[in-house]
DNA sequence: TCTGGGGTCCTAGGACCC
DNA sequence: TCTGGGGTCCTAGGACCC
């Protein structure tokens, strides 16, 4: 059987662990640049408050019922993210916890007795939350897709299932089904749903008994395939590796206000560089392709698509690196080359990818090798910023006047992962 | 006036090879 | 006038996830 372990609203979570007094009252978190609300309490859903909605719509609805906002602050919710996965990894055998996401989880519970299957998702969700203050939904059934459907239940009637629910007979498991509309499936999107309607097929239910074939001609192939395999209980998307080694690095931002200046476009692109590249050491990774994009303002609101076309072009380095100059380089040059004059910026981002271990580099005949020193030089950067935090070494590339800088109005200390913003109890 | 920031996997089709 | 068959690799783009 396999499990997932989802925190309840998970940032909101994070926010009321610290301020107790808003406990049972309406909060929300919202995206960077203070965009869109990306986490909400009960009781803000309570309220129609609508996810990934833009904040400034819902705004007369929070000032009217008081909800209390917040800027998303992810140095706290990566620390406490690390905390519950901690916990479970010392609730189970070693390997069978895959971080799934910053708040879930899934879990292989096939040393588990059938009949002991609730008593230990009971105990997980128990421990995690006296250790650490975080309440967690679990869902288990025969296979992922339907642990997923589980949990969704779990949560939706907590009154009844205590946010604990397990699907182990073809019984229960069918009324599940017949419960989940198309669209609450785990890899049903936008797209795949509309398409389904269309077909008559509005429940997980009456997708489960198409045979797998349809779902091969229907829903992309294999992965249509493996969905209605899974959800008739027959397992196919195994467990996996923590993912822990990206194949791909992105650093992405709006701009805290349109931007029609080159110059500070290319600071951008080298912050974002730097950003990237940091993450890039952490996981031993060097890269070989350096992709930039940024996006213009005009188109970008017009449609219900949120994002106008974005104007993007890459490179590919003779040899991989770790290193952030060799990456700032090209990365700023792209920018220059897409850039042009007149136009007024609101996003951009670069992403790295080709990423292949660091000790592993492919040689290159015509390069000269990267000299160690410089490799120094980064380890120390990484250090010193870790140590002293916000950038206190940086490129001059990267500017310091930062008129591009996201907003962030409304975020609360850092309580978790800075002294001088440690919760003070008085 | 104001709409996030990451990621993954899969497929089709083109370029190229013998 | 007639113009193969089979394979690999790469890239762009689509779909999905949280």
């Amino acid at each position: 059987m396999k499990a997932i372990v989802d925190c309840n609203n998970f940032y909101c979570s994070c926010e009321r662990l610290f301020k107790p007094e808003l406990k049972g009252k309406p909060s929300v978190v919202l995206s960077n640049n203070d965009g869109c609300i990306v986490s909400r309490s009960d009781e803000a859903k309570a309220l129609g408050i609508a996810m990934a909605g833009p904040y400034f719509q819902a705004k007369p609805l929070i000032r009217q019922h008081n909800v209390t906002a917040f800027s998303s602050n992810y140095h706290l919710y990566g620390d406490l993210s690390w905390r519950v996965m901690e916990t479970l990894r010392l609730l189970l055998p070693p390997g069978r916890v895959e971080v799934y996401s910053v708040d879930e989880a899934f879990l292989d519970l096939d040393h588990i007795p059938k009949d002991q299957i609730r008593e230990m998702a009971i105990r997980i969700r128990t421990v995690v939350e006296q250790w650490t203050g975080i309440a967690v939904s679990i869902g288990v059934a025969p296979t992922k897709v339907l642990s997923k459907i589980a949990n969704r239940l779990a949560k939706k009637h907590k009154d009844i299932t205590d946010c604990v629910l397990v699907l182990d007979s073809p019984r229960t498991i069918q009324q599940a089904l017949v419960k989940t509309d198309i669209e609450d499936i785990w890899g049903v999107g936008f797209r795949y749903a509309h398409k389904l309607r269309q077909q008559g097929i509005n429940n997980a239910y009456e997708l489960s008994i198409k045979d797998p074939s349809w779902g091969r001609k229907y829903m992309g192939g294999v992965t249509g395939t493996r969905l209605l395999k899974e959800l008739r209980g027959e397992s196919c998307i195994e467990m996996g590796e923590d993912r822990l080694v990206k194949k791909m690095i992105a650093t992405t931002r709006m701009f805290g206000s349109p931007v029609h200046d080159v110059k500070d476009i290319k600071e951008a692109i080298a912050t974002y560089t730097s950003r990237a590249a940091e993450k890039l050491r952490r996981q031993h990774g060097a890269a070989k392709v350096v992709s930039v994009f940024i996006v213009p303002k005009e188109q970008s609101h017009n449609t219900y698509f949120r994002h106008g076309p974005t104007i993007s072009s890459h490179v590919t380095l003779p040899l991989a690196t770790s290193l952030t100059q060799e990456l700032i380089k090209p990365a700023v040059e792209l920018a220059e080359q897409l850039y042009e004059e007149g136009r007024t910026y609101k996003k951009a981002g670069v992403m790295l990818s080709g990423i292949v271990p660091d000790e592993s580099v492919q040689g290159n005949l015509f390069m000269p090798e990267t000299l160690n020193n410089r490799r120094l030089l980064m380890s120390t950067m990484d250090n010193v910023n870790f140590a002293m935090r916000d950038d206190i070494l940086k490129f001059a590339s990267s500017g310091t006047a930062r008129n591009w800088k996201m907003r962030q109005e409304l975020r609360s200390p850092r309580y978790t992962t800075r002294w001088e913003e440690l919760c003070e109890v008085s």
